[in-house]
RNA sequence: GGAGAAGUGGCAGAGUGGUCGAAUGCACUGGUCUUGAAAACCAGCGAGGGUCACACCUCCGGGGGUUCGAAUCCCUCCUUCUCCGCCA
């Protein structure tokens, strides 16, 4: 959510910011700072009528106090219609209120200034490349075929215990998940990010204090009977971890990773793209998660994507970085790249890591301050990403990595798996 | 699931209808003293809205109610603790 003040003396630049996005904000905005004109009126008005009426109260107390009962009652006509009042202006108080949170719901975050304009993935800026395309042998399948062929991962036993998208994985393929897990997770405590282990299910209030509500919630599973989500990755978990905190400025940055499943209900997708593991309800990710200063956290931005590029580069899989565009960019963040690995047997890129800034975006919805240098309260800045999501990681190693004699493991891995082939 | 108790500032903990945003202690910040530190002493020290700055308003788990006036009384929800039941 974008705060008032900004949007307030930023407008031009809001407008244009967020037209990199496709959207003409030039209505919303000037709505936005009507309501809160009004909002900061209307407070106003009731802040003074119940000024009076506390006057007024105290003042009746004294009377009493002092045997004066007849003055006393005579004052309570005025309070009366000071409640009134103060009942009539609140109501209209919380309206505005309301109406203005409403419309900010919808705003999306303003992109920073080096997000490119553009429409669709195609726009996407490539700003990095790195690791080789292997050559494969001539049977080469792509990773639906090999899982079958090896007997690792079990797409209809999914569909019978559950449903489309419910991979149930076997053998070497469930030891290469934990693996991976556990490879990633080390990986990131290396780097300083503290491990949390989190809840797969959140309460309304979090999903709200991440952006998933009230807009999205279409994506996520509903347990209505007690009206919990089940998380679409750990950022809404980790993140509410800092819900309504305010924190020391030496406190900064905090860095967290954690494991975690994920639950995305993704309606309206078919076809070779969601073959396999390309596309599933459930699946295994492991998150960083950082909060910082704001004046820092575009360099903690190129940290976290450094991050990720020295586990790729270990695991010697060919991918690339993308620099999202206006259009493809999420709801909430600022400025997002996102990792790609390049799935050989179909010849097509997989994402595999999406790293992200939400300046204030998040922390407003939050509540998450610090308290600076000054003394004040002043919003922290959220960022986050995958390090790493398991299944286009595990395509991406199954595909690039088949040999003639079989999956051939990547020597980082190998300590965690305890074998060097799948075959 | 059943019965009981409780939720107050960073923490501990007073406050049970009137000047209480809230005693006190600890923690923290600044100062005096000291070669330095500690101790002692002095001062400051919750959050949000609002204002150029004040004023002023709101917040004592959340929501609602009674009252001229609520941290304090009532309703409701949530959470925690104790006992019983069930159980990985």
């Amino acid at each position: 959510m974008l705060q008032v003040p900004f949007i307030r003396e930023n407008q031009d630049l809001v407008i244009a910011r967020l037209a990199k996005r496709n959207i003409d904000a030039t209505k919303m905005i000037s709505e936005a700072i009507e309501l809160d004109e009004e909002r900061r009126k209307t407070q106003t008005e009731l802040d003074n009528t119940l000024a009076e009426s506390n006057a007024l109260s105290k003042e009746i107390g004294m009377l009493y106090k002092s045997g004066k009962a007849d003055q006393a009652n005579a004052i309570k006509d005025r309070t009366a219609q000071l409640k009134e009042d103060s009942k009539a202006l609140t109501e209209k108080l919380n309206n505005t209120s309301e109406k203005l949170e409403e419309l900010l719901f919808k705003i999306p975050n303003v992109p920073h200034e080096s997000v490119p304009a553009g429409n669709t993935d195609e726009d996407n800026e490539e700003v990095f490349r790195e690791g080789d395309i292997p050559v494969l042998h001539e049977n080469a399948l792509p990773h639906w075929e090999l899982a079958k062929k090896y007997d690792i991962i079990d797409f209809e036993l999914g569909n019978k215990i559950t449903g489309a998208g419910f991979p149930v994985y076997k053998g070497k393929g469930a030891k290469l998940q934990r693996a991976l897990i556990g490879y990633f997770l080390d990986k990131n405590t290396a780097a300083g990010y503290q491990e949390v282990q989190v809840p797969h299910l959140v309460n309304e209030a979090s999903g709200f204090g991440t952006g998933q509500l009230p807009d999205k919630e279409g994506q996520m599973y509903h347990v209505t009977e007690d009206n919990l989500y089940l998380i679409p990755t750990a950022e809404v978990p980790a993140t509410n971890i800092f819900r309504d905190e305010l924190l020391k400025e030496d406190e900064l940055p905090k860095a967290l990773t954690g494991y975690t499943p994920c639950f995305r209900r993704e309606a309206g997708s078919y076809g070779a793209h969601v073959r396999g593991l390309n596309r599933l309800h459930q699946f295994d990710k492991v998150e960083i998660l950082r909060v910082e200063h704001p004046t820092r956290s575009y360099q903690a931005l190129d940290d976290m994507v450094a991050h990720v590029k020295s586990i790729l580069k270990e695991l010697k899989l060919p991918y690339r970085i993308l620099r999202l565009c206006g259009g493809d960019l999420g709801f909430t963040s600022a400025l997002t790249y996102d990792f790609e690995v390049f799935s050989t047997a179909q010849d097509r890129w997989l994402e595999i890591s999406s790293v992200s800034n939400f300046e204030t975006f998040q922390a407003n919805r939050l509540k998450l301050r610090f308290k600076n240098s000054n003394g004040k309260s002043e919003l922290a800045h959220t960022l986050n990403g995958s390090s790493l999501a398991l299944p286009r990681v595990l395509a991406g190693i199954l595909e690039n990595c088949q040999t003639e004699k079989g999956i051939k493991i990547p020597d980082a891995l190998v300590p965690y798996t305890g074998f060097d082939y799948i075959n």
